[in-house]
DNA sequence: GCGGACTGCTTACCT
DNA sequence: ACAGGTAAGCAGTCCGCG
């Protein structure tokens, strides 16, 4: 099969025009000029070559529909504006007859008229005639002032029907779907992909090489449904399509603070902006410092692709970093949100600029950009789906000094002066790092990041800047909101679905929780050899996809589905119509696991299409791994309790079934957790046998994930220890691996581990044991004789969840030291890291750059090692006292 | 008034 | 603002005990 390498796309590769090689020379007055000359708005030509739909919003001034179009050749926006008169819209179950009786709404300024459509209701299972409400502008349906269309309806109508009616009988639906992504939907743009403008119409670009994979792809799902192809097609269609390179900026500021602790207040931008740093992908690495008269010159230097550039004044320095702003199609920020832009914006407000001058949208949350696009890197690293499963919490802090070490092995400039004594180049430095940081987070392993949210917009059908600062939970959402609008469905009410199909009828095990969850199976304690894993691919997405689980179809109204009932719940899903959420999380694995994932890891194609493949496969792993539990997910706009439930209730039956299958093929199984079991020496025959019967009764894949050459079990569950073939230890749940441990016992752990990694018989044991016990034993007698390199080894470093004053049920310790900090003039907030060791003194704790040496707590510090340990010990048939005991002896001698 | 048993809170982890 | 299940340590409470 022939591949396409991405750059065969003579745009993709972004082939700087007269344009654009200007931009890479350095600052000059001409370039200055000729960018103060640009248009804009900058509308696009009657004719555009292909370029990249990355943004959509709403014009207040045209009141129109806005498409920001990327054209990478010349790494310019564009704009399209719509030219199909679309407007905004909600829709109702009132009568247009009926509406008309409601004089605040046909008086409301912003109304425009009523059209009757025919929609599918899902929760009635029936086509329904519903009221559109056309408006003139968006915040007439929805604004966050009082008086809008979606609320003058429920409000007003009661008042004057003929006939009594309630507020909860009045309908209106879609109404808080934001204008541009209805306007996305109903026209059908895909925000990610490639359009050309052809007569000032806005065109998809077919491309040949894409659409021939996406064919191809399509025919390796022989056995899928029509339907299910389709989806696949459509999934493989927004993935096969090459990304572009993108040109872009990163930027930091740095503003001058009379208390040097305290962050100045963007919204006030009381203080001097004194240094901003750019960081171009097109080779501009530029630092605009102020001239200050108490500032000398540093004697240290930047790297010589680096400018330096003096501002006799602040305003003059501000309007040179908004030309930037106002010419870059991307600006990558950490933090821009809630600073550096809405400080820039602010600062130059109290300056008077003139508002056609900033470049700069402030929003409540948000500052976004008029002419380019803003992602905030510190929003897109927050996200917890892809601190987990994009990075496999490879982070932990998101500050740019974590995220930078931990993904790029940069780290910011450690400071040893207040930003106000800093020396031009000392200055100049630390702010040209940050923006040096921010750019490589998105430029590493062939512009990972970038790519990645592409890929996450194009799947959520969301502009890039939303898609980068949303939850899982609203890409979710929104590729199932398109998809009821391509299917002329009705979206339903949050409360509408809750009231039909509300109720959830199994106990949790945890107080609290709405409904049970997943099976751990209780571990068969000690060492075993020759352990293999299997697990179920995706194992909710497969049951999602199997069981035809979603809010349309469980507790369907048809009779006739009543007795397909799902395990262990009252629940019965529907065997006439497959539900949405079924086809689309259905498709998506699918296409995850029998095709990105194999071709991520496929050493014969290129390397570079293998890294997009991994991208993807990534992305999708990022959706799938959230696609059950937005269900159970209150803030999730289709919740479903019901559907979450079902899907972990058949989670359970099915394992539960693996494991009969597997003790009645002879197979002892050791462990298992939600979708794994954990096998005993089991024959290839064995293993054989179990997959063949799983895919032919539960018509779910099981794979071997991995063969442990052997694993360590205590009798905790979520606990163990397994040494594959390779000699990578992978290790599960123990205290040695959690991050908040003191480094002095993590460390003695990792010894262990590594003296572990070196075991392949049983025999190895024997003296591997001898060496465990010396491990053991050093780290003990150190810590009695007081003996680390520094306090900072003795650290717990425990995250603060909370805001301080919020903890009034209890004190914990780390919020004990935290405490003492605060007092001694430390600002903290919720997500701070603390850090504190434990003394001997009340209240036991300290934070640790005020404890001593002496005052150390050495006999806690000794029962932490103690239960850090047994849980591998335990397993090995070791005593840890029995080993300090030997110690005491030798004392004695 | 004290100590052990118990519950609840909090964090970090697993899938 | 994806879910529930598990481990661990500590804080706080209750109860019995002449």
């Amino acid at each position: 099969m022939a591949q396409r390498r991405l750059d065969e796309f003579s745009y993709a590769e972004a082939k700087p025009s007269e344009k654009a090689r200007a931009e890479a020379l350095p600052f000059t007055e001409a370039v200055a000029k000729e960018r103060k000359q640009r248009a804009f708005p900058p509308i696009a030509p009657e004719n555009l070559p292909p370029s990249y739909s990355a943004s959509a919003t709403y014009d207040g001034k045209t009141r129109k529909a806005l498409i920001k179009l990327y054209e990478p050749t010349s790494g310019q926006i564009y704009f399209w504006y719509d030219n199909t008169e679309h407007k905004p819209y909600c829709l109702t179950n009132l009568s247009p007859y009926e509406l008309e009786k409601i004089n605040r709404l046909i008086q409301h300024p912003g109304f425009d008229h009523f059209e009757i459509v025919e929609k599918f209701d899902p929760l009635l299972n029936r086509n329904v005639k519903a009221t559109k409400v056309v408006a003139k502008d968006p915040l007439a349906i929805g604004g966050r002032a009082r008086g809008c269309i979606r609320d003058i309806i429920p409000e007003e109508f009661p008042k004057v029907s003929e006939t009594p009616i309630s507020p909860e009988e009045i309908k209106v639906w879609e109404s808080k779907i934001r204008y541009y992504q209805s306007y996305i939907y109903d026209r059908n743009i895909w925000p990610g992909m490639i359009y050309e403008v052809k007569n000032a119409n806005l065109v998809p670009k077919a491309l040949e090489e894409a659409e021939k994979m996406v064919k191809h792809i399509r025919e390796n799902f022989k056995d899928a449904t029509s339907e299910e192809q389709q989806y696949i097609e459509q999934w493989a269609r927004l993935l096969e399509y090459p990304a572009p390179k993108f040109r872009r900026v990163a930027l930091d500021i740095e503003v001058y603070s009379p208390i040097p602790t305290r962050m100045p207040d963007p919204r006030e931008a009381a203080y001097q902006v004194v240094c901003v740093s750019l960081y171009g992908s097109d080779g501009q690495k530029r630092v605009l410092l102020l001239k200050r008269e108490e500032v000398r010159e540093g004697t240290e230097r930047l790297s010589a692709d680096v400018t330096l550039e003096y501002f006799d004044s602040e305003e003059k320095l501000i309007r040179a970093v908004f030309d930037a702003l106002w010419s870059y199609p991307f600006v990558i920020t950490f933090n821009g949100d809630d600073f550096d832009l809405r400080y820039l914006a602010h600062r130059a407000q109290n300056f008077g600029f003139r508002r056609d001058e900033i470049p700069i949208e402030i929003g409540r949350r948000v500052c976004l950009l008029k002419y380019g696009v803003h992602i905030d890197l510190y929003k897109f690293f927050f996200n917890r789906s892809i601190q987990i499963y994009a990075f496999n919490n490879r982070y932990r802090d998101v500050t740019l000094d974590d995220v930078g070490r931990a993904l790029i092995g940069m780290e910011k400039i450690r400071l040893e002066k207040n930003i106000g004594e800093l020396t031009y180049t000392e200055l100049a430095k630390y702010c040209f790092r940050d923006a040096e940081i921010a750019f490589k987070l998105t430029s590493f392993e062939d512009d990972l990041v970038m790519n990645l949210i592409l890929v996450l917009a194009r799947i959520s059908n969301m502009p890039m800047e939303d898609v980068s600062r949303q939850g899982v939970s609203r890409w979710i959402r929104n590729f199932m909101h398109r998809e009821h609008r391509r299917r002329n469905m009705l979206i339903p009410n949050a409360t509408d679905i809750q009231a039909t199909k509300g109720k959830t009828a199994t106990k949790a095990i945890i107080k609290g929780k709405k409904y049970k969850g997943a099976i751990v199976v209780e571990p068969v304690p000690g060492v075993h050899f020759n352990v293999a894993v299997m697990d179920f691919p995706s194992l909710y997405p497969s049951i999602i996809k199997v069981w035809n689980l979603g809010y349309q179809s469980i507790v369907c109204p048809h009779p006739e589905c009543r007795s397909n009932l799902i395990p262990d719940t009252p629940h019965w899903v529907c065997t006439e119509k497959r539900a949405l959420e079924s086809l689309l999380i259905g498709s998506l694995r699918d296409l995850r696991v029998q095709w990105y994932k194999p071709k991520s890891k496929d050493k014969t194609l290129p390397a570079e299409l293998r890294s997009w493949y991994k991208i993807i496969q990534g992305a999708i792993k990022v959706i799938l791994n959230a696609s059950y539990g937005v269900f159970g997910a209150e803030s999730f706009d289709l919740y479903c309790p019901p559907v979450a439930e079902a899907t972990a209730a058949i989670g359970r039956h099915s394992i539960t079934q693996i494991i009969n299958k597997a003790k009645q093929l002879g197979i002892q199984v050791l462990y298992g957790d939600t979708d794994s079991v954990f096998l005993k020496n089991p024959s290839k025959e064995q293993i054989k046998e179990l997959a063949r019967w799983t895919e032919h009764e539960l018509k779910m894949s099981l794979d071997v994930d991995k063969v442990y050459r052997y694993a360590v079990f205590s009798s905790r569950k979520k606990n163990y220890l397994g040494v594959l073939e390779d000699g990578s230890v992978d290790v599960k749940g123990l205290t040695g691996k959690k991050r908040h441990i003191p480094l002095f016992i993590k460390k003695a752990f990792d010894r262990m581990k590594e003296r572990l990694a070196m075991v392949k018989t049983p025999a190895d044991f024997e003296t591997a044991k001898k060496d465990i016990n010396e491990i053991v034993r050093d780290c003990y007698i150190r810590l009695k004789r007081r003996e680390w390199e520094s306090l900072s080894e003795l650290a717990f470093n425990v995250v603060l969840g909370e805001e301080l004053e919020h903890y009034t049920k209890t004190t914990p310790q780390h919020v004990k030291a935290a405490k003492i900090l605060k007092e001694g003039g430390m600002e903290l907030k919720a997500g701070d890291l603390i850090s504190f060791v434990k003394v001997i003194k009340e209240p036991r704790v300290k934070p640790v750059e005020l404890a001593t040496k002496n005052e150390i707590d050495v006999d806690k510090y000794i029962a932490y090692l103690h239960s850090t340990f047994d849980q591998v010990l335990d397993a090995l048939g070791l005593d840890f006292n029995e080993i300090i005991g030997l110690t005491k002896l030798e004392r004695f001698m």
